[in-house]
DNA sequence: CATTGTTGCGTACGGAGTACGCCATACGAT
DNA sequence: ATCGTATGGCGTACTCCGTACGCAACAATG
């Protein structure tokens, strides 16, 4: 336990959380109240508006008061994404359901996940967090595909290539949610100012492709859109099951 | 083309580059240099280490200099990214290949093109990018599903998928590639120094389904398991086209 | 030559993450 | 009850970021 390289001390917050200590004064916070606050703020207003400054403001203490805590503003993200992590419910119940039935469900929600906390994706892209939460997950799958008869490493594949899926559509699908909120215009005013520009270039014969497309090409919900590919994988799973 | 919308310059950038002045100094630059050398810097040295200071030292210049070609970094982005994606030639060679040809080389190459500028996706998390490469992919994408008995909006919802299915593997695979590289130790060390944890964790009886994994559950490459998931995707389609 | 629209860019502002060190605190030993 | 000491709170300050603003050098037009 005596370990000294860096990375002892992120794991040993991940998964002990601080050391109680005997000395000293009372903590005015715990790592608790200090990652909660952090998930609040940003689900409210986004990553870019989480500063250590203004997380301390919400907790009414001093910036450099959220150090004695926490050793950057890395590790929190880390601890907040744990935080946010972990099996549902639904996912439980899921998982004697049948392989299927359960694979469709995780993705489902890990899908709604992301979207409520639409940070995540963006607050990961340093290092994968392997806090309780997520080894939880990663068990809970194992679980789920028990009566696949795969191999452990197909299905460990399995479990990557389902959440490369969800990650993908929802970062496209945040991509242009933040379009319009961030410009400040709505939705149909977006597409209002961007439309005459793309008209006269796909009138423009560079793009004889599509310029030929149907009205209602790009019409697909977000979730119309998720479920085709999530069949698609599902579908290409089964048929690889019948013949090996 | 006097529209006095934010996006209308945006888009102007995108696709007509700065307009010719008559009057004043000469431009010591162009706007090609500038997302040239962007690109340079973002490649060597990642996302977080291309800052306009650093940029405008690169190209020799005032940092507010470059304030006269681009209106902000998030444009300059932009720029990027359009500058990067485009349609190549084994692409457009495997367009005459059948659709399963060609959605695999699309797959295989817009993976690579992610890797090899793994700053792309980081950059990209405010808006998508319309610009005329953009645009030409999705043109080469419909010309070489033209044989693919779907409906339009079908396709669009394929292109969706795939494009997402790349984006969310070629994230995990670099969110492990920078864990080590950002932590300043080899992919060895890294493991190293997280398995004794990880270990007491497994064995803890927290997590069952997760103990008894075969020894290679974790061995396969990222390049391995990106094809079982393109796989199962191009299966799930083939099988659907069977029987709609 | 004078005018005028442009470019280059120095200065400066506000906000970010966080290193450092001082002070108040409260337990353990005496 | 007292003292020593480890610990928590946090003010100050440093570096780095994006970029607003305004002035001076410049080049084509009248």
């Amino acid at each position: 336990m005596t370990d000294r390289n860096p990375l002892a001390r992120s794991l040993q917050l991940l998964w002990e959380g601080l050391p109680e200590r005997a000395k000293g004064p009372k903590s005015r916070l715990t790592l608790g109240q200090i990652v909660t606050a952090g998930i609040e703020l940003a689900d409210a207003d986004g990553i870019e508006a989480l500063s250590m400054r203004k997380l301390a403001q919400k907790l009414d203490v001093g910036t450099m008061s959220l150090y004695r805590y926490v050793p950057s503003k890395g590790e929190l993200l880390d601890l907040m994404l744990d935080a946010v992590v972990g099996p549902s419910q639904a996912r439980r119940t899921a998982a004697e359901r049948g392989w299927r039935e359960f694979l469709a469900t995780t993705a489902r929600e890990t899908r709604k996940l992301y979207i409520t906390h639409s940070w995540a994706l963006q607050a990961n892209w340093s290092r994968p967090v392997l806090g309780p939460n997520s080894v939880a997950d990663l068990n809970l799958f194992f679980t789920g595909v028990k009566n696949l008869s795969s191999s452990d490493q197909e299905k460990m594949n399995l479990a990557t290539v389902i959440d490369s899926y969800v990650t993908g559509t929802v970062r496209q699908e945040l991509l242009w949610l933040n379009a319009s909120s961030e410009s400040g215009m709505s939705d149909d005013e977006f597409w209002t100012y961007q439309l005459p520009t793309l008209n006269r270039v796909m009138s423009s014969g560079r793009f004889p492709a599509m310029a030929e497309l149907s009205e209602n090409t790009f019409d697909s919900t977000w979730e119309e859109n998720f479920e085709f590919g999530l069949g698609l994988i599902l579908d290409g799973l089964e048929a690889r099951l019948r013949r090996p």
